[in-house]
DNA sequence: TCAAAATGTAAGTATGCGCTTGCATTATAT
DNA sequence: ATATAATGCAAGCGCATACTTACATTTTGA
């Protein structure tokens, strides 16, 4: 007990700049690439020396490790937090969708980074990716089954498709914004509105197959 | 006359090895980035010394950026055949995607440089990524849009919108199965026929709705 | 209060990079 | 055949990087 105290203050103690460290080695692998970002200008965001980051991580590519495994522990703990279904499909693919677009607008230079760099860092690019998405992934599936027993959802649809496509979808949309960024006639909302309507016609039992709503 | 002969087997003589250089940094940027990428490397690959590629190219981002005019008017020559289009939406879009599919399999390396640092090297990239991509997806708008005119595509979709989204599916596909190589359950070909069956669903009249081909 | 742990400071090492220079060699056009 | 242009070769310059070492200073826990 006294022994995990004090394991806990002393980590914590180190905690403070090494989340600074992570933080800032976010921000700056974001924006310059692996390759592209220094450990010099990482210590300089994290407001700290250079000699510290190498005592805490001891190079560079550890580093990114401690980066991405940080990440994936931070999705799945907010991954824990959201799930209100209203088992009303148009709804509850809407809602999800809009969180989901919001976090890939948020996380855009870095999922754009890893992305770029993925076959370079296999293990460190693999773990966040996996870690970070295919829960969301599963639990997405999981509701789109329930929806099946339920009838609100046709029985003779590939489930893992369907989620892979809303997704697609999003990260595609994010990705025109910030890497195209050319006028194409819609908003954003106006897209993952759309790309919901899509999935939602495309899923929903054959009885309601013309429905279009008035917006947009 | 004389004068241009001159030239062009000048310009020739050079573009042998010039195109051999752009060749290389194409497959050292895709692969390395394009501040992973050295110019010993792009030249021991283009096997020309390095002395030479900065003969032609002053200096490493002259490259990149002759490097994406290159890619841009190759991307333009290639558009220019592509063109056989039945009338049959299934038909004609299936065909589209599975070219455009396997094209962006072909460049993915490229591809996905370009997105993880298309905020670094603003220039060049959007003008690549412009000129390659808006006149594919002009023509795909034009092509449904006639559909409209022959009353094989509904009149109330966003035809911009339905483009992207078809396209973004793509993309996200290729993406996936290169950045997160993680078996999911269905094939490539499968995934990018449900892509074209969404659409096609999406895009019909109304008296269609409920078509889907006893394939997957 | 005081030992131990964490951080800062300054300097340095080895390496690789983009890029240049000077000169020798080869190909090409007329 | 010869002048001209293109390429090769060897060496190097200046600079930035990842990372280290040795020592001084601060923070922390008991």
């Amino acid at each position: 007990m006294r022994l995990h105290y004090i394991k806990m203050t002393h980590s914590n103690r180190g905690a403070k700049t090494r989340e600074r460290l992570l933080k800032a080695a976010i921000e700056v692998f974001s924006i310059a690439g692996v390759v592209g970002a220094t450990t010099r200008e990482i210590a300089r965001v994290a407001e700290v020396n250079e000699v510290t980051l190498f005592r805490h991580f001891q190079s560079k590519e550890q580093l990114l490790a401690a980066v991405a495994q940080h990440i994936a522990a931070l999705k799945a703990e907010a991954l824990d937090r959201q799930d209100e279904w209203t088992q009303d499909l148009q709804c509850d693919l809407l809602h999800y969708a809009q969180i989901h677009n919001a976090m890939l607008e948020e996380n855009e230079a870095l999922i754009r980074m890893f992305i770029g760099e993925a076959k370079r860092h296999p293990d460190a690019a693999l773990q966040v990716l996996q870690q970070a998405f295919l829960p969301l992934r599963d639990k997405l599936i999981n509701y789109l089954r329930h929806g099946v027993d339920q009838g609100n959802v046709r029985p003779d649809v590939d489930l893992s498709i369907a989620v892979d496509q809303l997704t697609g979808l999003l990260l595609a949309g994010m990705l025109r914004r910030h890497v195209m960024p050319v006028e194409r006639g819609y908003s954003s909302d106006r897209y993952v509105k759309s790309c919901v309507d899509l999935m939602v016609q495309s899923l929903s039992p054959i009885s309601q197959s013309s429905i279009y709503p008035p917006n947009s």
